[in-house]
DNA sequence: ACAGTCAAGCGGAATC
DNA sequence: GATTCCGCTTGACTGT
């Protein structure tokens, strides 16, 4: 079963919600029992895949945090939920806060699914959710608040859910930048090596060749071409010297028509 | 088992 | 001071 499929069980986060806090609040049971069809009415499309491992440890902290949160919130004298971690933390949503307060005021039977204690603990998007978001992205990569609220109302989502998701959405597509980037240095780089190894060899013959003999009587006439790139041809005193006022060329390298030409990037 | 993906948290900087 | 964004990180989940 692939992660559609999973998530098309219509298994709400209610329900991973109701699950968890049965297993740890269980003098509570009724109550998040409750609490769980409640979130079913309000995101029916906010679905979720089933896991039939269970719950982690890891999850049970956070759930027991999120109850936790809720049960201060009201006054509550829970004592059942001072000891979730530092990650917890993170969890907390105060729109989910108030959410949660809310479906203490609803009465409803809970689902078989409940019972099983099966609970994702990460939320993942609908496809449908994310081809929306990615639509609404490639119109403008930032949102106003009035169109993150429109956004999440549409998608049935919290509207920190749609912020967190363009600025994760933002960050990759950085990164995919930064790849891109890096690759095309990597490329200019590899080109620029190139470069300076032909015009390493190509001086180290002109130096052999100086020594041996006068510059142009040694050079084969076939080899001494005219630059493409400065249109000289390396030595001063030509009719190009005219140009500029500097004898030698500027870009001091020969055009050999045997090499690759100049790949400066 | 491990690497990759992704939603989400946190802290800091910027902006108003 | 509130809000938003960004960079970094975490933890759940998936694919191999």
């Amino acid at each position: 079963m692939g992660f559609e499929d999973a998530c098309n069980t219509g298994l709400s986060l209610g329900l991973g919600l109701l699950d968890r806090s049965e297993n740890h609040l269980q003098s509570h049971d009724h109550q998040h029992k409750r609490l769980s069809l409640r979130f079913d009415h309000l995101f029916p499309s906010l679905t979720l895949g089933l896991s039939s491992e269970g719950t982690s440890q890891t999850a049970l902290k956070i759930d027991v945090g999120k109850v936790h949160v809720d049960l201060c919130r009201q006054a509550s004298s829970f004592s059942a939920v001072s000891s979730y971690s530092n990650s917890v933390k993170r969890e907390r949503d105060p729109s989910w806060e108030e959410i949660e307060i809310e479906t203490e005021k609803v009465t409803s039977k809970v689902s078989d699914e409940d019972e099983e204690g099966s609970a994702r603990k990460k939320l993942r998007l609908t496809k449908e959710q994310s081809v929306v978001l990615e639509d609404s992205f490639k119109e403008h990569s930032t949102l106003n608040p009035k169109q993150k609220e429109a956004l999440a109302k549409l998608l049935n989502l919290r509207p920190r859910q749609v912020e967190v998701w363009f600025q994760n959405r933002r960050a990759r597509t950085k990164l995919k930048q930064t790849e891109v980037d890096c690759e095309l240095l990597k490329k200019c780089c590899e080109t620029l090596t190139d470069e300076n190894r032909r015009l390493q060899k190509e001086l180290q013959e002109l130096k052999a060749l100086k020594l041996t003999a006068p510059f142009y009587m040694q050079l084969p006439a076939a080899t001494l071409t005219m630059c493409p790139s400065c249109e000289r041809i390396g030595s001063g005193g030509d009719q190009n010297s005219s140009k500029s006022p500097f004898p030698m060329v500027t870009k001091p390298h020969f055009y050999n028509p045997f090499t690759h030409p100049s790949a400066a990037c």
